[in-house]
DNA sequence: TAACATAATGATAGCGCTAACATAGAGTCA
DNA sequence: TGACTCTATGTTAGCGCTATCATTATGTTA
């Protein structure tokens, strides 16, 4: 038996593993004359240990410049301190507004975010939500609801909180926060109408499911009264950009000059619209309107200023992280779905009305 | 010997932690009657195991639905696949297009981006590299030159390749990709002096180290030219907006009417800058040229269009990814420091020249 | 056919941390 | 004072992988 334990241990002693060089925590209990969990537990939970061990500790910490190794403490602990999110763009305003949001809501707890773009592919969203499982994260939130079977059924099994943002819809995965973009892009279309407008058409670059339904909305609204024309909606595969926003009005201002008013499907393309307006000489808003999506902070500034749809981007990033953190402390939010709605801010390129008086 | 194997077994038995429930590599082996150590060669090496055998791990793969735990992975191994990725801002489309360079030059490979936001904070950037670095990333990017003396110290010890973007500069951590803001700033008023332009004022909000740096080139352009006039230099502390722009353009004019040109720098000023102009009846670019900085898309789409410096946001993402790339694989780039420089794009807003003709 | 290289697979230990239990010492209360 | 908490610390094993060596099956050469 002692031989056996003797060639054991000299086998052991020829395979050891080099690590990657740093100190380890063992190395600091060594310097601080304490066992490996009390510089664990001091520097995880601080109040259960003395103080006097604690100055020891972080003086120790300090000296050999100690960093903890957070995959191992993830292995061991079998739990991340990792949000995965996962965005469709990392250019669009929007999105960047709603990450802000998380970082910033996650600022205070020992959360880290990983950010995932899927460049507005569900296949590509598949394909990162498995990548981002393998990090056993503590909790993921994904754009949109449109969500591929098999990436849905990996949310279902992920076994930690899943949020679905932008979008409200009638079937979460787990949790929902957003605002349905049906009802906005009816609410812009139906604020066109009333404003006189009654040759209104509908600019949309790279369709993805959330633009559609403010299609969807738009062209509800236009139906309702009786005006809705298919000449008049004008939609591109290639990704959004003021530039394009004034090619397509131009385009659609020239093929059917009849056109007295523009929904656009975000704010650049209702930028461009402006743009391309004055180059064209046509004067918003008394021979165009114009209404953008998203209210981001340039609409009010411009000259004239434009109507969009404000959106709360900010306020979906911070909610999503509250809901994550509600459950992750053990008291879930007792609403599943948050709607934060919209709000329609009318400014001047809509404001014909009251030129018409 | 026997007695003692079955002492130790039962105390491991009383002990056994539970993990995460999920399938283990173990359970792979189990079912495809192999060991474990061949399944982690079929899906890291494939080529290193017999087809017999992939065929059989990839059918019990997809059975169980394994995914592997990089935490564990990264822990064996002591190496990552995480590029850590420091940028100031997520929402300045300046980032965002960095960014997206990084995420798509990482595609093909199996790095992962792990993104901090500093908030253009020197001490939330040395935090988050100490964050970082506990993750034992495989590389690290980080923005600009100004690290504090602690991080840079971090940086140099951290035993992976860094990069240094957005700016360049004599000392490199290790590696550096960006263009001169000070030679861009100079460029801008050297063009505005150039069009004949005399009262050349500087808009800027919350001035960072590198907009700092556009102002001193801004400054030397003018006072070579002996047009410098410390009273027609606005800064904030505040984080800049298309608002913000026509606010200051708009005080400045009020305080000194001789104001016949201004150079913004960043774009969302510029665009402000020539909103406020609009509203204020004055003329761009009679009255007011107006010069941005970065060349965002919607520059050449305004009307008038935005003279601007254009800088290849992409390109840096791109060019760091590749230098990071090279040194993970063995083959150092032949150069440290890339200076990717930047291009005048003059346009209307400063185009008084051919209209004085 | 012996001697040897090569390829395919396996057994074992260890990466650095923490969960789970164990223990020693200091109160606490009747 | 004894049975009993509570607090601060320690011991041990294991989280799920992979590096390292060991072994076996297969081909190759003279």
């Amino acid at each position: 038996m002692a031989r056996k334990i003797e060639v054991y241990d000299s086998q052991a002693g020829m395979r050891k593993r080099k690590g990657a060089g740093r100190p380890t925590i063992a190395d600091v209990a060594a310097q601080a004359g304490v066992s490996s969990i009390t510089v664990s537990r001091a520097l995880r939970d601080p109040q259960k240990v003395s103080e006097r061990l604690r100055g020891k500790i972080d003086k120790a910490v300090r000296a050999l410049n100690y960093i903890p190794d957070t995959h191992a403490s993830a292995l061991a602990s079998s739990r991340s301190n990792v949000v995965a999110v996962l965005v469709p763009s990392l250019t669009n305003n929007v999105f960047s507004d709603t990450l802000r949001a998380i970082y910033d809501a996650l600022d205070a707890s020992p959360l880290q975010v990983q950010l995932g773009n899927s460049r507005y592919s569900a296949a590509e969203q598949e394909r990162l939500i498995g990548i981002f499982l393998s990090q056993r994260p503590a909790a993921m939130i994904v754009s949109g609801i449109d969500q591929t079977p098999a990436a849905r059924k990996m949310l279902e099994e992920a076994n930690c909180p899943v949020v679905q943002i932008m979008e409200t819809g009638p079937d979460p995965i787990d949790m929902m926060v957003g605002f349905s973009h049906y009802q906005g892009g009816r609410a812009a279309a139906q604020h066109l109408i009333d404003q006189g407008y009654r040759h209104v058409g509908f600019l949309g670059a790279r369709m993805d499911p959330r633009t559609t339904r403010r299609l969807a909305g738009f062209r509800s609204a236009l139906e309702d009264a009786g005006m809705f024309d298919p000449d008049l909606v004008k939609t591109t595969t290639t990704s959004s950009s003021v530039t394009l926003g004034g090619v397509l009005l131009r385009e659609m201002a020239r093929h059917r000059p009849e056109l007295d008013a523009v929904f656009c499907n975000n704010d650049d393309l209702a930028l461009g619209a402006l743009f391309g307006a004055q180059k064209a000489g046509i004067s918003v808003p008394d021979q165009l309107g114009i209404a953008g999506f998203n209210d981001l902070e340039m609409m009010q500034a411009a000259c004239p200023s434009l109507t969009s749809i404000r959106t709360d981007r900010y306020g979906i990033g911070r909610h999503a992280v509250n809901m994550v953190r509600a459950v992750l402390e053990g008291t879930p939010p007792p609403e599943k779905i948050v709607d934060l709605g919209f709000e329609l801010q009318k400014r001047q390129s809509t404001d014909r009305h009251r030129q018409m008086v």
